[in-house]
DNA sequence: CATATATTGGAAAGCGCTTTCCAAACTTTG
DNA sequence: CAAAGTTTGGAAAGCGCTTTCCAATATATG
């Protein structure tokens, strides 16, 4: 139905070998009168080149996949925002793809497998899994995508994977959230929560793992860890779940002791589930950081304006996407595959050193 | 590189057309014996359909291409979520642009055309576009689009659109902006500030329109219209300007002339403003709404974390989203292309009613 | 000026599928 | 049981490009 390379072909009066050689970058470039033609018919006739039939002929795609866990979630569509940057500079399409979102071909299938093998069949030339590595990965995933790399496919993991063949960007998830609660540690906390997340994802382990070595390092135990989402509400809930289990309410701050305890510090895996446990004590009439302090972790851009500022640590995250772009679409580039971070404090926790219990 | 059908079929010891019917959805179903032979040989070769043959094959594609403005503004990343998930459920794959990414094919295009052109290019099998419409459309724009949509292409267009043939789903900016003013001037506000954001986009300007009018029927007159750009540093210049302009300061306050008159009631283009606005007035020691108050549009999701609460005009993002991908994908779809909101008034304004100034 | 060497445009063979015909093998029916 | 109808699998023609050869022409060399 559209107008086809054969129709500028026949227009410009030349073979099909010279209007693709003009039009569509090759090794040769034909004489400047002859590509004047080629190039006023196909502006004449509005050609667009078909890009299927060209990545069927040419057999590269010019197109990445993206595969993340939920696009509206912060943490994401920052990294997504960095892997469409360097996308458009490596001349790519991107590919999204959502596991949040069920329904994959066969309902066997995970989302994940689901959007893998969608990308596989439209032969991205690589995949990018932001999504968080699970700790035991599904064996059809990686074997299908063992399959992707050996034909040539590039397959790149945020944080360390158990898929052979692929490359990983690795993030300091472990140590940063040691970094944080160390900071938090010496700021004089003592007591504190956990939001661990669904630990079968290796991000929330992994900060978790790292919360725990440094409050162990400083004899401190955590006085809750609670499992839960990887969301806003999953904060939430998990919020109140331990302001129950400890007895933390408003009224007992109000009733004042003076004599009363320093304030919990609540570690949260991720900022989003962070600022749903700020909600959380709104709700319940707590003070940040007077009454509890909360920390989160990735300093995901939207933190810009929220009140008070989030105690967090810093990942930059659209740079990371760019990373793991290049990564996954510069065959012979030099980049380091780490990743640095830093500890930012704001007022929701540490950031005035606290009186002695 | 990849295993292809002809291998399967050969392995299966039927022909290629046997062995497409098979595995490729066709009209025509091969015994049960042969399918079940030619099923085996796929999984034990770990055959997966190349796509881009397909496409060329069968003429579509499978594709849906989305531009955005910016992916990791809520506003946008809502809807992508929801296109994603609609297109899911049309087995069709997201092919994601951000026009807010310099670096086009030639330098001369827009983001927007140049993210158009590509998705032309895969032959996607609709476009929605989701970022804001321009007062005047480029012609280039129109001219691609038309083609496209000539040669089958289908077009959704958020927002009403000069592009002649393209579908377009009306939201009620206008009609929007002057209920949530018209709630708040209900609520006793009289003194009113626009935070325009960029008229050269319908969405902005049409809001901006709704406001005037809703205020222009009250008989009052907004003390300032200050453009900006579409985000929360927008939002945050525009209202230190607006603050200069006005001389609204925090020691204006503090010193407490009691006959002071009512706060300042600033009105945002969308909520990102608005919270850019609200962290401006935090920063000149504004209180929020006690001495300004400030009201977005939108309702996006993570406004659920944010304290205060911002009064603002929900828009049904998500639904928008699935919306739009339908009316893409469902060529006999029966579906209203209206979309209804509502003023959500919460602390920032207008939540209480204001006593006489 | 004849021969060797670049340069240039075109014919044709794929890229991996789908789908239209066809012919062969089965079913039905009078 | 023959004639007509119905399934079923396969051969082959595309889908719209790229790219390898080739042949033809233009340029350089002794």
């Amino acid at each position: 139905m559209a107008v086809k390379l054969s129709e500028v072909a026949r227009q410009a009066g030349v073979s099909l070998a010279t209007a693709s050689r003009v039009l569509n970058g090759s090794a040769r470039t034909p004489a400047a009168d002859i590509s004047h033609r080629v190039k006023a018919a196909a502006e004449e006739l509005g050609y667009v080149a078909n890009a299927q039939a060209q990545a069927l002929a040419r057999s590269t795609t010019g197109l990445v996949g993206l595969v993340v866990h939920d696009i509206a979630d912060p943490y994401f569509s920052a990294i997504a925002h960095g892997v469409q940057e360097t996308a458009l500079h490596y001349r790519h399409q991107v590919l999204l793809a959502g596991t949040d979102i069920a329904g994959g071909a066969e309902p066997a299938e995970s989302a994940e497998l689901a959007a893998v093998n969608a990308f596989i069949s439209y032969r991205t030339d690589a995949i990018i899994l932001a999504a968080s590595r699970l700790a035991d990965e599904d064996p059809r995933l990686s074997r299908a995508l063992g399959r992707y790399i050996e034909n040539g496919g590039r397959v790149v993991a945020l944080g360390a994977t158990a898929i052979p063949g692929a490359q990983s960007l690795s993030l300091p998830n472990k140590e940063g959230a040691a970094d944080l609660a160390g900071a938090l540690l010496k700021q004089g906390h003592t007591r504190f929560a956990v939001l661990a997340g669904p630990l079968e994802r290796n991000t929330a382990r992994h900060r978790v793992e790292g919360f725990a070595r440094a409050l162990a390092d400083a004899g401190v135990e955590p006085l809750a860890v609670v499992p839960g989402a990887f969301n806003s509400q999953g904060g939430f809930d998990a919020t109140l779940e331990c302001l129950d289990t400890l007895g933390i309410t408003a009224v007992g701050r109000a009733t004042g002791n003076h004599a009363r305890s320093a304030p919990l510090c609540i570690l949260a895996a991720n900022d989003v589930m962070a600022l749903g446990a700020m909600t959380a004590l709104r709700s319940r009439g707590l003070r940040i950081p007077r009454d509890v302090q909360v920390a989160g972790f990735d300093d995901i851009p939207t933190l810009r304006d929220h009140s008070p500022g989030l105690t967090t640590y810093r990942l930059p995250l659209e740079h990371i996407g760019r990373l793991a772009a290049e990564l996954a679409l510069d065959p012979d580039g030099k980049h380091g595959n780490g990743m640095g971070g830093e500890v930012v404090l704001r007022e929701s926790a540490g950031a005035a050193r606290l009186e002695g219990a």
